[in-house]
DNA sequence: CAGTAATTCGAACAAAGGTTCCAACTTAAG
DNA sequence: CTTAAGTTGGAACCTTTGTTCGAATTACTG
């Protein structure tokens, strides 16, 4: 037996991982015998255990649809989280916080996929595009996506999402309480810090991470 | 109706979701049934019915096994490529750059998941740690990951890592050529480029994403 | 308490789907 | 050419599995 796959076998598992992008349960034999030409589904079965003998699928016998795809390469499957993009953040216009109303009507069109680990254990994570480069202090440009948390509670030293009430201006910055006084400091620590008093500044969420997507 | 889910629907959808964890495949009516403790298919069917006209699920009659789980912001499963993290950026140390003996020994324990958008058509896609703060005028931070495309040929205004054999440094920037001179442009267009020789310059890799994983 | 809606139960049905078998055919090796 | 191994075709078999239905039970409401 050679060690490459025959062709067929090759399109058999561009089936199966077509067909687990567009529903997210594996195909039956009998389907796999209609999408990729074959005559029995006695010819699937063969070259199923083929597959399986050679480490490129995983079957639980005498159960329907049990066929798992192994390491199919790069591309495999994971588990992700949909964080949703629900508005944009400027330095000139309000923060967008989500509410209930809000986390109904997602538009899941808008959204980013990212691992787990970028929610870790919080709730009520999203994202906001970044409009303009007022920001650049922060470390983010133009057209990043920055996840955050909705809450309004922030340790020292985390990064929030700020409106500065009196400056009518939304900021991305370190945060450190000094009694009365607020002190914001930029991620680019070679530009300067702002202090203002706490009443002027409002926290929309918390920092948690930054993507800037390919162009 | 009430809106909320009765405590028994709850179990299924985590029932369905833990099953989808451990195999690949979603559970059959009378797998439910069993794991959830539940004394009649037509139970489960009745609830997964209810699921289903509350968007939580969807389901392809009559097909074995043909659940979605759509909950959103809930952790569901999706194509992902494992970009390979091969080292860190600098700006005193050369950047590294895979070669075929690299993508071989490849460490997958270090390497970031993202969505296949990210790579696009690229090839030869790997990523970098950025360590320093060095490079905050190309708007990443210290421990900040980029993602490169291993090349050296870069048309004028794409964003490459580059090496400056002079300087003896490598840096991130964007590049326009002008005749025997480049120029090396910060993506913090408030901060000034650099122009020099074009032979001073070795393209290492194209800038194609970076990530501010959760700290 | 009556009455209606929601839920459960058990069983049985029928379609879906995995498996098996064997003959026919193709390919590779000698 | 001969032989053996690999592959295909088609059908039958039987388990798995989604579906249905009416009655029983429970929950809710006026």
């Amino acid at each position: 037996m050679q060690q490459e796959l025959s062709e067929k076998q090759d399109r058999m598992l561009d089936f199966i991982s077509d067909f687990l992008d567009q529903h997210d349960y594996p195909p039956s034999i009998r389907q796999i015998q209609e999408g990729c030409g074959i005559s029995s589904t006695s010819v699937v079965d063969y070259n199923l255990r083929i597959l399986e003998r050679k480490g490129y699928i995983r079957r639980d016998r005498e159960v329907s649809r049990a066929i798992e795809l192994l390491h199919r390469g790069s591309p495999r499957r994971s588990r992700v989280v949909a964080v949703p993009i629900i508005g944009t953040i400027a330095a000139g216009s309000p923060i967008p916080v989500p509410d209930n109303q809000t986390w109904q009507n997602l538009d899941y069109g808008d959204s980013i996929e990212v691992t787990p680990e970028f929610v870790g254990g919080h709730r009520d994570v999203y994202g906001l595009r970044v409009k303009g480069r007022s920001m650049v202090d922060a470390l983010v440009n133009d057209g990043d996506i920055v996840i955050l948390e909705a809450t309004s509670h922030a340790e020292d030293g985390d990064m929030v999402a700020a409106w500065l009430k009196h400056e009518q201006e939304a900021t991305l910055k370190k945060i450190y309480r000094n009694g009365p006084q607020v002190r914001l400091q930029p991620a680019n620590e070679l530009m300067d810090p702002i202090e203002t008093d706490a009443s002027n500044v409002d926290v929309q969420g918390k920092f948690i991470a930054a993507v800037r997507p390919p162009s």
